[in-house]
DNA sequence: ACCTGAACACCGTTCAAGT
DNA sequence: ACCTGAACACCGTTCAAGT
């Protein structure tokens, strides 16, 4: 024995493989080096097993990010099913928006999620059961399930804690950004400088007037966790308003 | 002559390959069989040559996605520049619903628009001008650079007229849905009816007050165009409510 | 029951060579 | 200037075979 019983086992007693440990790799992988860097055979090397040894235990590759999706979606209900039970009537927006926010702490940590989440074709179940307690939420606050169906519609991929953006306008985004730092879920692009000036006079002239102004104008330029608070805000704000009224 | 001059050339007068031709074909080959169809060979086939052919016109795959963005901004440019000019002041909401909702149109034809967008790391000049635009209707409506630079990011990927949907709770989706019937960029997944009666209380409910009231209770239940409406004027309202104040 | 080597069909892309 | 054949490095996946 050469090695303390801390350490895991050595080469010579090789954990097995399994449906799970399979999974947790690719996880592991894809928070590491992007979803581009997993592959069958990278998953495999990280094992220390062939490719092929894969597929006894996992059906094919749409197999492994469905179950890094159930991971995932495991995860956020741990997280928010330790929150505090949401007060019936008008306390459902303050409820509704720190399950959000507490799903959208489990993205963050996972930059892979989003892109993974919108190409599966099937929906996991536990990913069901968080669209359901939101559901229950909305309930508990006074919606119709007519209403509750278009406010989760209007929340979209919001409600899991992540939005679509298309381009950062200028400056550093930080490094909580879900989208970016990820080779191959990359995120928004940001706008040349040079080209600014001259052709898109409206772009130029914000970007002109946060950069004179107090730079702390916006405290959180860009910011996505600001931004996200917003948007989510404006929607909660919104929704609340058509409560009661049929 | 064997054919009449209104057919295109035949094959022994086989056009020239050119970057424009390339992108064209490719966006067709898209359109048609989503985009994961979209090879380098498959798309030279398609213009009678071989796939190496094309480097000559083209850097690489990359340059042919970000060459169908630009088809595409151009083409909702196109679209949206031929709307009545936005009135100032409270018209603002009208003209950027306006706007969004015929960029939305464009996007309806190219369901690969959403992946491919979100997938671009640098910022097309066509989408830019596209923004651009957006942000001075929001400037003659009223708001600061601050303000507008919030609501175009609670916007996200709305303003150009698509959202991303998670799931699709039941029932069919109608035809015009972006993210559906569209092998590589797979929609929202349906839910599986046994399983929801007994695990999802609320999703489960909700499905059946829908089903037992009125069929039209919603007129539109998860239709694509009536959600994405519902949330955008959620949005509208709620920023014009911001507007004028600090 | 669990793992693997060889092989297949498919990618994007390079490079030297053709006209 | 424009196009191409052969080839390379990489995928996911199948299948027959090993222990």
């Amino acid at each position: 024995m050469r090695v303390a019983s801390q350490v895991g086992p050595g080469p010579e007693t090789r954990t097995p493989l399994s449906r799970e440990r399979v999974l947790r790799a690719a996880v592991k992988i894809a928070d590491e080096g992007g979803i581009g860097s997993l592959t069958m055979r990278r998953l495999a090397d990280d094992l220390g097993s062939e490719a092929m040894s894969l597929y006894y235990h996992v059906a094919k590759k749409d197999d492994v990010l469905d179950g890094m999706v159930e991971i995932l979606a495991t995860e956020i209900n741990e997280v928010v099913d330790r929150l505090a039970a949401p007060a019936a009537g008008a306390g459902w927006k303050k409820a509704v928006r720190e399950r959000i926010l507490s799903a959208r702490g489990v993205l963050l940590r996972h930059p892979w999620a989003p892109g993974v989440l919108e190409s599966r074709t099937s929906v996991n179940p536990a990913v069901l059961r968080y669209f359901d307690g939101l559901l229950g939420m909305l309930r508990a606050g006074g919606f119709s399930y007519d209403q509750a169906h278009h406010a989760m519609h209007a929340l979209g991929s919001r409600a899991l804690g992540f939005t679509q953006e298309l381009f950062t306008p200028a400056g550093p985004t930080p490094p909580g950004n879900i989208a970016a730092g990820n080779t191959a879920a990359p995120g928004p692009a940001a706008v040349p400088d040079e080209q600014l000036a001259g052709q898109f006079p409206h772009l130029a002239a914000m970007l002109m007037e946060i950069a004179h102004d107090n730079p702390d104008a916006t405290l959180g330029w860009c910011d996505d966790q600001t931004e996200f608070e917003f948007g989510l805000d404006l929607i909660l704000d919104g929704l609340d308003r058509l409560r009661g009224q049929a």
